[in-house]
RNA sequence: GCGCCUGUAGCUCAACGGAUAGAGCAUCUGACUACGGAUCAGAAGGUUUGGGGUUCGAAUCCCUACAGGCGCGCCA
């Protein structure tokens, strides 16, 4: 009896109630209702605070409804006991046999388990780090590299189909001040005014002249127009890797500069002027943003002819739409904060509808802490702290934990020191620790000739320990279905701790013991054991895969 | 000045409007002939920044004050 078995059953009981007019639902029996795992024990296995949400509707009190429904639950299968609670709370104990089950459901899911079917048929598009091609990956990009991948593992276990995008700002001035600036590294002159230093570029301008060695015989302009072509390769292909490397690949990587050789900016504004959202003022060309819940107007076409920034993300937007993504997510840094509402303006005046078709999510600044100091230099940028800088300190394992454990909400200041310790105050190892254990366990139960029974005694699984464990693994599917839900990855790290130290506390109980000891036979009960650590195994290791964090083995 | 985010135990942070606000660290007591103790048991620690309001019920929603972070270009 998991959550959703539970929730099934309340629902019918309250339909029957409906049948034979001891309830009236104005609104009709609820498809589901909500299944908590109580904080305090003594409130149950499950509570509902389900006659505290429908008494209104029903014209009756809470107490008197929750009584009611009580009265019809006791006699549903699998339920133990049923306690009217509080101001109409309904604590829920299910039959041992119909817990203990849950192991053996978990096992036979495997990877599968924790999926759902929140998302199906939905294709979505998810966008994120898209950092300017001018430099390393700096840590607010990482941030997003770690947490949206991670969200498009967690929806596309909730049965979307996801796709990962990387929009590459590969037109305007910026490029313009990187190979200016790559141009004046080769000829060995100071950096230019607004330009970018460090040492990459030194390292990319010289791996630009390795490929064109005659660059610096021309003209500046040309010169700087070949440092431009190649740098930027260069550049991106760093990117690339250090993503790859942090275990973030992406589907499509979308080049901006597309956009405006192919035409599909002026489509894209033809479309908006189609629709009377744009004007003509002071030889430039505007859009709307104002009516749709902007401060103010926004210039798309600058007065010089050059297409401004935004008509770059109204073609790009326009495209993901054409291209049959019902939902478009973009996750920029807080520092970017300030251009959402032109953006949900943008798809506003297109007729779509702003946050349903597009999603903006923003994530607040990270800052990397040494030696209780922020850390703000990076060796080789120059300025800033980069993705390489992190993962040199603390691994791809504690830096995509600790970027994905808290709120992106929140701005987050990362302990290098305590992240890089191998400690139980270092919540990736604690988790991680736990996983290795349930292997070792398992192995433990090899030497001894134990397999994973096909069929076992689930009325066994009795102790409260057992029990506390089972509820816990059976909450996943609902903790991924909410972290999908809500936007909010961390949900999965804060259950995976939760859950692993349930596991410790049960591992630790004398009573629970999984393995015979000594020359004791295996028993039934070893095998249900067995079980219960294969299900806790199969929980930490997915949940720990959809923040992209192994689960090893052994540590 | 305006906008977005945040303010919870000494510290770092949780808590889809639900019950006695929870963890970890740090502090103090305990459990080591241990299914790897990288663990576990317990104690102590709170006016959820202040003040109003809505609700059967508010850390959560609304108003307001204060504090911190980030923004407010015909830059990209």
């Amino acid at each position: 009896m998991n959550p959703a078995q539970l929730s099934a059953t309340v629902v019918d009981a309250l339909a029957a109630l409906v049948s034979t007019g001891e309830l009236d639902l104005p609104d009709g029996v609820p498809g589901e209702v909500t299944v908590e795992r109580p904080r305090s024990k003594e409130h149950g296995d499950y509570a509902t605070n389900v006659a505290l949400q429908l008494a209104k509707k029903a014209g009756t009190n809470p107490r008197a409804l929750a009584e009611l429904l009580a009265a019809g639950l006791r006699t549903a299968d699998g339920i133990a006991a049923v306690d009217v609670a509080g101001p109409g709370f309904l604590n829920i104990t299910v039959e041992a046999g119909a817990q203990g089950r849950i192991a053996a459901d978990i096992v036979a899911a495997g990877a599968a388990y924790g999926s759902s079917d929140f998302f199906a048929g939905e294709k979505i598009n998810l966008e994120f780090v898209s950092a300017n091609p001018t430099g390393p990956i700096h840590i607010g990009g990482v941030r997003w590299a770690a947490v949206g991948d991670s969200l498009g593992r967690i929806m596309t276990h909730a049965g979307a189909e996801v796709t990962r995008e990387y929009y590459f700002n590969d037109h305007g001035g910026q490029i313009d001040r990187f190979s200016g600036s790559l141009l004046a590294a080769a000829h060995g002159r100071p950096v230019p005014e607004d330009g970018y230093g460090g040492a990459y570029i030194d390292e990319i301008a010289t791996n630009v002249l390795a490929q064109s060695p005659d660059a610096l015989s021309l003209p500046d302009e040309e010169a700087q127009e070949v440092f431009r072509a190649i740098g930027v390769d260069l550049m991106f292909a760093e990117i690339k890797q250090s993503l790859h490397d942090f275990g973030v690949d992406f589907d499509v990587y979308f080049h901006e500069d597309n956009l405006h050789t192919s035409g599909a900016v002026e489509k894209a504004i033809a479309r908006l002027t189609e629709l009377g959202n744009t004007y003509e003022h002071e030889g430039a060309l505007w859009l709307k943003t104002e009516q749709f819940g902007d401060d103010k107007d926004r210039v798309i076409i600058k007065s010089d002819g050059q297409g401004a920034y935004l008509s770059g993300d109204i073609a790009y937007y326009l495209d993901k739409r054409s291209r049959g993504f019902d939902r478009c997510f973009i996750m920029l840094g807080a520092d970017h904060h300030g251009y959402v509402a032109r953006l949900m303006a943008m798809c506003a005046a297109f007729g779509d509808t702003p946050h349903v078709n597009l999603e903006i999510m923003i994530g607040q600044m990270v800052n990397l802490l040494r030696d209780g100091q922020p850390m703000r230099m990076s060796k080789r940028a120059g300025t800033v702290v980069t993705i390489d800088d992190l993962v040199e300190a603390i691994g791809v394992d504690a830096a995509r934990y600790a970027l994905t454990r808290y709120s992106t909400d929140s701005n987050i200041d990362i302990d290098l020191d305590l992240w890089a310790s191998q400690t139980n105050d270092n919540p990736v190892h604690y988790v991680q620790y736990g996983h290795a254990r349930t292997c070792r366990m398992m192995a433990n139960a090899a030497d001894l000739g134990m397999t994973l029974p096909d069929d076992y005694d689930p009325t066994l699984l009795t102790h409260e320990r057992d029990g506390e464990l089972l509820r816990a693994l059976a909450e996943f599917p609902r903790v991924v279905a909410s972290a999908a839900d809500l936007r909010q990855p961390h949900r999965i790290a804060r259950y995976l701790e939760d859950t692993t130290s349930v596991f410790n506390k049960w591992y630790d109980t004398k009573e629970c013991r999984m393995l015979p000891q000594g020359d004791e036979p295996v028993t039934p009960v070893n095998e249900a054991r067995l079980v219960l650590v294969a299900a806790a195994r199969t929980v930490i290791a997915n949940g720990l895969g959809l923040l992209g964090v192994s689960a090893p083995e052994r540590m």
